[in-house]
RNA sequence: GGCCAGGUAGCUCAGUUGGUAGAGCAACGGAUUGAAAAUCCGUGUGUCGCCGGAUCAUUCCCGGCCCUGGCCA
């Protein structure tokens, strides 16, 4: 395949950044603010739901005054009712990140999306996009037929990943009978791009490590901080707004469960446990993405760091090899 | 104080007519490229309240004790 046929589909990593990363309620935020103060940067979110109007309170979005502080990028970009995607994000992020650039700062992402990270620094597929006909046409073939014919046609067109995916991924399965439909090639043969890992000199990534127990009670309490700081008005405002939110803002951790609450599901002391419960989670999830992203580099914290402590040792990470302005 | 019910995994509980135990949730490990805070896969982590007795063998039977809840005093 000639190289120009690549550069069609394949959008190359964002050069010349700082990022910085964590599992959810690891302090990220302030942390950020500190370091594009000291190092002259604008912030670019790298948040798949902060991403939402009016969703604030539970995404522990930056409040307005941190907001006034530095400059950030890629909150409030799209309505909850819309759908958005790891594509829309990492396009727009590198148009971002231009025109900050122009202006004579630098760039700082700051998030904790793992998936948007890893298309920041390794790329991202730029394949078709999602045919929700085609993929409702294949679900309902599952629902009558069961998978098996889903699996057999994989396998003739990409039987790499027909042998890697489980059986019961459907939806990887599915996306990737969309790609070899489209592509005309199979999606393991344009995944196969990202593999290899960064160079830490050209993408220095910060992630923060903090002990799993501390970071559950850091969960617990924030949870209970969010509802009595009105999460819970925040979603029905939401409601009285937009009527329903969208496939994937609705989807979002503590928006989910009290979507379901407000229907008359679980009372709100059961709702607040799940929340906290699916958050631990999800702070698993990502712990297990940054193990797995070897270019990344660990910045331990402890109950007992303080902020600048903390700030100096990312800023050397990020300073080590200075990023040029270009 | 008396009577009744119960004490089994981190939690809620099931179970073994005696052969050292299993569900849900939680927890933990992993996958992940256009839904990703989503989705998919995997793992049982245990003095079966304590002490004694009977038994080849007890979490289970017997006795005592402790604890919890309810009722009666």
């Amino acid at each position: 395949m000639p190289a120009d046929e690549f550069a069609k589909w394949i959008h190359p990593p964002l050069r010349n950044a700082w990022f910085l990363t964590g599992p959810t309620s690891s302090g990220k935020t302030p942390l950020a603010i500190a370091l594009a103060e000291r190092l002259g940067a604008e912030i670019i979110s790298l948040d798949s739901m902060a991403i939402y109007c009016g969703m604030d309170i539970g995404t522990a979005k930056p409040t307005l005054e941190q907001q006034s502080q530095v400059p950030h990028h890629m909150l409030d970009v799209v309505q909850p009712t819309e759908s958005f995607s790891v594509s829309n994000y990492v396009l727009a992020a590198h148009l971002v990140a231009q025109d900050i650039r122009q202006r004579g700062k630098r760039v700082l992402v700051c998030g904790g999306t793992p998936l948007y990270l890893k298309g920041l620094i390794r790329g991202l597929f730029l394949g078709p996009a999602a045919d929700w006909e085609f993929r409702s046409a294949i679900e309902n073939d599952i629902q009558q037929h069961g998978a098996e014919p889903l699996r057999e046609r994989l396998t003739q067109v990409d039987p790499l990943l027909a042998h890697k995916l489980h059986p019961h991924d459907h939806r990887r399965m599915i996306r990737a009978l969309e790609v070899a439909r489209v592509t005309g090639r199979p999606l393991s043969h344009w995944q196969e791009q990202f593999e290899t890992p960064a160079a830490k000199a050209d993408f220095p990534v910060a992630v923060l490590r903090l002990e799993r127990s501390w970071l559950h009670e850091r969960i617990n309490t924030r949870v209970e901080s969010m509802l009595s700081r009105g999460l819970a008005d925040e979603v029905t405002e939401l409601l009285k707004q937009h009527g329903q939110l969208g496939r994937t803002a609705s989807q979002a951790v503590g928006y989910r469960e009290l979507l379901e609450h407000l229907q008359g599901g679980p009372t709100l002391a059961e709702t607040t446990e799940l929340i906290k419960a699916h958050t631990r989670q999800f702070a698993r999830r990502q712990e297990i993405w940054f193990r797995g992203l070897s270019e990344l580099q660990p910045v331990p914290v402890t109950p007992e760091s303080s902020l600048v402590e903390v700030v100096d040792s990312i800023a050397s990470i990020f300073t080590n090899r200075p990023v040029d302005v270009s």
